[in-house]
DNA sequence: CTCGATCCATACGGCAACGTATGGATCGTA
DNA sequence: TACGATCCATACGTTGCCGTATGGATCGAG
């Protein structure tokens, strides 16, 4: 026969986090989740006690393996802080379906007080991060905590905006707004 | 006995535009507002034909209403267009369940086609109404471009962003960040 | 007072998802 | 081959919500 399809714990994990990515929280459903797998909800329940189980373990994971990932992947390569910055805001505007993920969970944390206390955790670390960047070259502390609060909301902003741009592209528009940080 | 409680269409839209602003989408359920309103759906179902035509007029209301409400209160009074923006991010930070209402709406646009073309449209005249004003005092086309991307991010990416900033308020910080916006 | 318009209560059928219970089915290992 | 661990299918009861149907209840106009 076909070798028997196990689906661990961790393909669960993935797939709520590519349904709460495309619908938000609400749309991870067990029962969803089931049929995306190609199985019942069966196993589910053997290996999460509930579906809030589940959810939890899906911050769990954003945290712990997100949060880091791309700071460590900026320094990994040498350059002054302000090329740092440049790699920062392209590696993290990659990874499309990780940003879809962080959009849904900044939603999801503005209604759940649990996601909101993980989100502050992560955007003060990512906060000091970029703090430490912009100060390699501001002297200003005022200056430096208005740029990192640009930085952070054009990257976390953006994804919400609609607007066009005439003949500039969305990435052409992000890429002037980025220069203009750097000055 | 107590003069007997109407329940309009409005009231509907009203509570369920609070609803949205407090849970999204998905938390605008037909028998929870009528909970909420303190009758039940039979008086619903009078006034629209489904859950549907509720969501529809939501959004209609708030593209009709609020589309050039802020706008128009801000050309209202006199000053520059530095004047103007700062009146602008007053204007549009304080109303409070307004700015709920809008970033819900933004987080609906990016799975629902019809509620993203009306951001679209919104969108497009709040952008055009800042190149106008940044256009004012900025000689650069590309820099017109890149502080009006920057201040609509700002705007609309803040209340996603849940880092501290020491010894400031979030509101000095955005204070900051608009002034540095207006150099 | 009567009557039509407006709004509400209640009851119903249906669906989707949750969580539980139970009995397999497959695999690695002894 | 036998057996325990791991994972899945199925059936079930329950809940929350949708949309429909129907019969009031209240109010203003005539």
């Amino acid at each position: 026969m076909v070798a028997t399809v196990r689906t661990p714990r961790d393909a669960w994990v993935a797939a709520a986090l590519k349904a709460l990515a495309a619908g938000g929280p609400d749309a991870v459903r067990v029962e969803v989740l089931a049929r995306t797998l190609g199985v019942t909800k069966g196993g589910f329940y053997w290996h999460f006690d509930d579906r809030q189980a589940l959810l939890d373990e899906m911050l769990g994971t954003w945290e712990r393996v997100l949060i880091d990932e791309v700071i460590e992947r900026v320094e990994a390569d040498d350059g002054d802080a302000r090329e740092r910055l440049r790699r920062l805001f392209a590696l993290a505007s990659s990874n499309r379906g990780l940003l879809k993920v962080e959009i849904a969970i900044r939603d999801w944390a503005r209604r759940e007080k649990s996601v909101a206390a993980r989100l502050r955790r992560v955007d003060n670390r990512r906060m000091e991060y970029l703090r430490s960047l912009f100060g390699a070259f501001c002297a200003d502390e005022d200056d430096v905590e208005a740029r990192c609060m640009i930085a952070m909301a054009v990257f976390v902003g953006s994804p919400f905006i609609a607007a066009d741009h005439g003949v500039r592209s969305r990435a052409d528009v992000l890429d002037l707004a980025l220069t203009r940080l750097l000055l």
